[in-house]
RNA sequence: UGUCCGAUGGUGUAACGGUAGCACAAGGCCCUUUGGAGGCCUUUGUCAUGGUUCGAAUCCAUGUCGGACAGCCA
C-alpha cells in the first residue's frame, strides 16, 4: 500500500529554497517545518518514501554552539560525511541494511565527481551476560548501578582496562571471532579464555590470601624465619625467583580448610597433610575454637625435611595451598568482580536494570605477601591458585592498596 | 501484515561444486610443589523437501524457523 503524499510535496524548488533559508535563520519553532527528499511514496522500502533530511531543533551543539538550529538526520549525514572523508567501505551493523537504498539514492542524486562509498552491514558483537548498547550502558551509569563509565564491571574500554584486561587480549578476542551477517551471541567463556591466555604468560605470581584463617606451626619458634624461594613466572623462558619467608604464624585461605571434608578434598583437613607452596608439608593437629565455637586457629606441625633441598623435598601430597606469613603480611582491599548480569541476554529485556547481578562486586580485606607493597597499575599479578589481580588505577595508593580481580583461574574442582 | 536479511556441533566460525575443519565449551586420560598451565584422546553439526550434477554446506525452487525495520533516534 503506497504512503500518503505530504500536502507540500509539489512545492517548487524556489519556494523550498526560500523556506530552507528561513528555517536555517531560526524563523520557525521546533517541528514547524522540515525538509524531505522527494523520492517515491509508493516504494516498498519505507525509507524511500520521502524521508526526512533536516529538522529544526533549537538546541546548542557541543562543537558548533548555537550557530545552527537545523540538524540533519543520520541517513543524510552518514552518506555525505563518508563521501567527504573519502571512505570506500562504510561498515555498520545489520539494522542499517534497510537504509542502504537511501544511502545509495542520496549519493547517486548529487552527481558527485569522485567514486562513491558503499555501505556494508555486519552483525554486532553480542557477548553473553553483557550489554553493549551505549544507551543502555548510559542508564546503568545514570541510575548508579555501577560506579561510572570506567567501573571495572563495564564492558567499556576504560572499564575493561581498569579491570586489568590487557589491550592485546581484547584485540585477540575480536580477531578470533570472525565476522558474519547473522545475529549471534558469543559466550563469555571465549573472552575469558583469551584473557587468561594473555595473563598466564605475562603475569608474575604472588601469594595472597583473600579470606584468611590463622595457622600456628607449633614446631617453629616465635620470631623464627625460614627463607623460601618462590618462582615469579613459571611460563617464563628463564624463570626468576624471589624470597618468601615462613614464620610460626601464617594465614591460609579459609576455603583451603574443611573440618568435615567432602569426598576428594585435597586440602587441609583434620589429621591431614598439605604442602604450603614453596615451603614444606604441614599436618593439622588441633583445631582451636573460641567460647562461641568459632574457629580461631589451626595448630599444625611443619615437616621441615620436606623443604626444597631437604631429603624429603620430593614427598608427594595431594594438595598444595598458598599462604602468607602472618607477621609480614600487608593489608589490601580486594574487589572481586563477577558478571554484571544474571541472564545471558540482558539486552533482550527492557527491564535490564533489574537483571543486574547483586553479587557482581564483593569486597574483602585480604593479606598479601610484602613484595606487593609497592605495586601500582597497570601491573598485573597472578595471585596463586586464585586468579589475576591488578591495582586499581584510580584508588590504589601505597598507603591503602586496592586490587581488582581481573578474572579467576579456571577451577576444575568447582565443577 | 509489508519490505529486507539470515540459517554449518552446546557456542562462535571455516570449507574454487570435490576428505565437513578450527577455536571455545563439555567429557576422559597423563603430568603437576597452582585442583593453574601443559600434553594426549573423545563426543556432538550442514533447517526441511525436491531439483541440477559423476559429485551439493555451496547452485536452483518451495517450505520452515529466526532476526531487523515501519522515530522529526542513531
Amino acid at each position: 500500500m503506497p504512503g500518503r503524499d505530504s500536502p507540500f510535496r509539489n512545492r517548487s524548488a524556489a519556494e523550498n529554497l526560500d523556506l530552507f533559508r528561513r528555517m536555517k535563520a531560526g524563523e520557525f519553532p521546533n517541528g514547524a517545518r522540515s525538509l524531505r527528499a522527494k523520492i517515491d511514496m509508493a516504494a516498498p522500502n519505507l525509507w524511500l518514501r520521502d524521508p526526512l533530511l533536516y529538522r529544526i531543533r533549537h538546541v546548542p551543539h557541543h562543537h558548533a554552539g548555537a550557530a545552527w538550529c537545523l540538524y540533519p538526520l543520520y541517513d543524510y549525514a552518514h552518506c555525505l560525511s563518508d563521501y567527504f572523508e573519502g571512505i570506500t567501505h562504510s561498515i555498520c551493523t545489520l539494522e542499517f541494511v534497510d537504509h542502504r537504498p537511501l544511502y545509495d539514492w542520496l549519493l547517486g542524486s548529487l552527481d558527485l565527481p569522485r567514486a562513491l562509498p558503499h555501505q556494508y552491514e555486519f552483525a554486532k558483537l553480542t557477548l553473553g551476560y553483557t550489554l553493549v548498547s551505549k544507551r543502555k550502558l548510559l542508564r546503568l551509569v545514570q541510575e548508579n548501578k555501577v560506579a561510572g563509565w570506567d567501573d571495572p564491571r563495564m564492558p567499556t574500554l576504560s572499564g575493561l582496562r581498569r579491570r586489568g584486561i590487557p589491550a592485546h587480549a581484547i584485540r585477540q578476542f575480536v580477531a578470533n571471532l570472525g565476522v558474519t551477517k547473522h545475529d549471534s551471541l558469543t559466550e563469555v567463556a571465549v573472552f575469558e579464555h583469551t584473557i587468561r591466555e594473555a595473563l598466564n604468560h605475562s603475569s608474575e605470581r604472588r601469594l595472597a590470601v583473600l579470606k584468611p584463617i590463622k595457622i600456628v606451626l607449633t614446631n617453629l619458634a616465635p620470631g623464627e624465619v625460614l627463607v623460601c624461594q618462590a618462582t615469579n613466572n613459571p611460563q617464563s623462558e628463564s624463570p626468576t625467583t624471589r624470597a618468601v619467608e615462613l614464620t610460626r604464624e601464617v594465614f591460609i585461605e579459609s576455603d583451603d580448610f574443611a573440618e568435615v571434608p567432602p569426598p576428594k578434598y585435597f586440602r587441609l583437613k583434620p589429621g591431614g597433610e598439605v604442602r604450603l607452596k614453596y615451603a614444606c608439608i604441614i599436618k593439622l593437629d588441633e583445631i582451636v575454637q573460641d567460647s562461641a565455637g568459632a574457629i580461631t586457629e589451626l595448630r599444625c606441625t611443619a615437616d621441615l625435611t620436606t623443604r626444597n633441598g631437604q631429603p624429603n623435598c620430593d614427598k608427594k601430597v595431594k594438595g598444595t595451598i598458598h599462604w602468607v606469613s602472618a607477621e609480614q603480611a600487608i593489608d589490601a582491599e580486594v574487589r572481586l568482580y563477577d558478571r554484571l548480569f544474571t541472564v545471558p541476554e540482558p539486552g533482550a529485556s527492557e527491564d535490564f536494570l533489574s537483571l543486574v547481578n547483586p553479587h557482581s562486586l564483593e569486597t574483602v580485606q585480604a593479606k598479601l605477601e610484602p613484595s606487593l607493597a609497592a605495586s601500582a597499575a597497570p601491573a598485573c599479578y597472578q595471585f596463586e591458585r586464585l586468579g589475576y589481580f591488578t591495582p586499581d588505577a584510580k584508588e590504589s595508593t601505597p598507603a591503602r592498596l586496592v586490587f581488582n580481580r581481573t578474572i579467576t583461574l579456571r577451577d576444575a574442582w568447582a565443577k
